[in-house]
DNA sequence: GTCTATAGATCGATAGAC
DNA sequence: GTCTATCGATCTATAGAC
């Protein structure tokens, strides 16, 4: 126990939470304040560069947790089909079966992109990639799995903004028991 | 021709283009100003309520659109695969094979859905049973009518957020390529 | 109807006491 | 490190001349 209560690390999923509740625009310090509970003071301590660089924090955090938690087992040499199955179930959990949106995602359709262009386009070529690898090892041809790697994150991305536009969470369980079904029949 | 140069009407095309690059939040009244050529006298005159009314105004217009060269089509009772053929047509015109993005899908994923629920509901609902429609008149179960059109829509919203993402609009142009597939090989 | 000027609030960011 | 006070800029919206 060498440290106080607060970290930098300490207030990064309060961060995401705000972000993907308001954009980036849209979340004032003054929010952010209250829901880290840290003082624009201490907030520019950790994050000299302010809001900006709050949001990378973000946005590296959600990458390394879609890593460590999604494209390593993807790329693990052993069973194809496990790291394909436990992506799925990795997807539901983080996304609250339809509840919750992508930040990264939702970053991306208006300007805001254009401030963090490289880490939006790391996270979907990362995960296209390691998906098509793992299709690729499960026999699908090259040009089969590229195509149906694009097909599943298309599928999620626009699962997750038709989910919140009807405010029925359930379309994102409906799309992901297709893709599933998808998978195993076509292989 | 009974009217002047000016009517609100022609303020709409562009007020879409700014609140689709910057987002509701980050469309400034300054930016809208100086894109639609109308002071800020003006744009109140045609707009009371000020920048809401003009984000309804333009999600209303969106809605219109494809009523008018989308729905319509759908929903007409003579040859359904006509109809199905002229949504992707339209479509892809509608994003410019990709590099639009959905003003409606970017509204919907930040606390900007609050604002403009019911407009977003309708618009992703009503295409969503125009599309169902046409399906189950293409000899589609009710149910598999039903999963299909929510799987077109979710496709296209999804291709739309990635295409940006991955600074690619090939993406968009794939994914339309393989619905059209998938709709003739499982009728 | 359309403009300029500006009110009133809030923004991101900083300074300085402790 | 954390706080409060506050800066200058920018925001939406309005007032009033023309």
């Amino acid at each position: 126990m060498p440290r106080k209560i607060a970290e930098r690390q300490d207030a990064i999923p309060a961060l995401g939470e705000v972000f993907r509740e308001y954009g980036f625009l849209g979340s004032s310090l003054t929010e952010i304040s209250q829901r880290t509970g840290l003082g624009k003071g201490s907030l520019y301590h950790f994050f000299p560069n302010g809001k900006k660089e709050m949001a990378e924090a973000v946005l590296d955090d959600v990458t390394n947790w879609f890593r460590d938690n999604v494209f390593s087992t993807l790329l693990s040499s052993n069973k194809p089909e496990d790291g394909i199955q436990n992506m799925f179930e990795a997807v539901d959990r983080y996304f609250h079966s339809g509840k919750r949106v992508c930040l990264v995602g939702a970053f991306a359709l208006d300007d805001t992109r254009d401030r963090f262009e490289a880490r939006i386009r790391t996270y979907f070529c990362a995960w296209t990639d390691a998906l098509t690898t793992a299709l690729k090892r499960k026999g699908f041809s090259d040009q089969d799995a590229t195509e149906t790697a694009e097909e599943i994150i298309v599928s999620i991305q626009g699962a997750l903004v038709l989910a919140r536009s009807k405010q029925d969470p359930q379309v994102f369980t409906r799309a992901l028991k297709r893709l599933r079904r998808h998978i195993t029949a076509g292989s």
